[in-house]
DNA sequence: ACATTGACATGACACAGTGGACTATGACGC
DNA sequence: GCGTCATAGTCCACTGTGTCATGTCAATGT
């Protein structure tokens, strides 16, 4: 039999480290606000899982932390290996997106819960996805990297599809209304 | 100090659970084939949480484990107390929905791959998403139950925005080789 | 009758990801 | 000097995902 090679595969949160590191050396805590300003509402990093992937990457030499800095701030840079490691990773094609969106599920069992508190729930929703629909579109024009704007578009698109269906949701509760009557 | 009350929340997949088990008894297998046709896209239950989760409930009342049925099928069932803990989730408004999606981190990686890689992910995503986009229209319609209709709807409006922003990528990819001409 | 195949069904396990609690450090205002 | 707050890291328990192993039953061919 064919033993099968280590092949050292790197998980997608291992795999986007090594990609903001590019940008040069940054701590943990640096790291997880890199991820969020740049891709956050799409793409989560925590903190948790953070070091300790630092921490894996280092003992595998794609990274190598610097001596503790200032903040007990301890930075981490790329390695060559780590470059080619992460190239690799970028050539496999990206996975389908997932997506858990629990008020779709409330939604789902909308028939236990009365229309009122329903109404309630989409329009707290509402109020966050007009907000973020705001900031993307503020922000959008100012990224200067086409490719990187275009992952906020994609959240522009997203909220729009968002608040569009909102509105319909809320037509279909007083239509609900209505019938009962 | 107030000691804070047991309160023995449920996490969110143990409370899709108790829902789906509102339409009668179903076995782990049963459950996750529900979940997967009603709002699949939008809400994962994975196997190996559910079996999880139906043991844990048993243990505290919530569902009762029929006898073991014809394909080694083991039934559960809601109990009163089962019932009330639903309800009691139900009173929580739902949380904002996460979504991971790596095409998006590919992209803000954009630079480090050359474009035609880039056009070949997109373009597998997309008859993904064309895909999901013609089967949730051809059933919407035929959904009675007009809430759980609505989570249908979602995805129309959720798909036809990817779609939008594909064709939007599509664009700024010819744009940037023509400008490295 | 009996073996083969394949869909159905449960469970065990390892790993990935999340969220909260906790500690410590240093900048800043007072 | 002292409290406060953002910064920074660590720990831990739990939730969620993916894969493998095992067993059940029906259909099919021989």
């Amino acid at each position: 039999m064919d033993r099968t090679p280590p092949a050292d595969k790197l998980n997608s949160t291992a795999a986007s480290l090594l990609g903001f590191l590019h940008r040069g050396p940054a701590s943990g805590y640096e790291l997880v606000g890199i991820a969020e300003d740049l891709i956050g509402d799409f793409w989560s990093l925590t903190r948790s899982q953070v070091y300790r992937e630092l921490a894996t990457l280092a003992s595998r030499d794609l990274v190598t932390a610097g001596p503790v800095g200032p903040r007990s701030r301890r930075p981490y840079e790329l390695t060559d290996a780590g470059r080619a490691a992460f190239a690799t990773w970028l050539a496999e094609p990206p996975g389908a997106e997932q997506i858990r969106f629990p008020l779709l599920l409330t939604l789902a069992f909308g028939t236990f819960i009365d229309r009122d508190t329903l109404r309630g729930y989409v329009a707290e929703h509402r109020v966050l996805h007009e907000r973020r629909l705001k900031q993307y579109l503020a922000i959008a024009d100012d990224i200067a990297d086409k490719l990187l704007r275009s992952t906020v578009r994609f959240g522009i698109h997203y909220e729009q599809g968002v608040l569009a269906w909102m509105d319909e949701v809320a037509v279909t509760l007083d239509a609900l209304d209505a019938e009962g009557e």
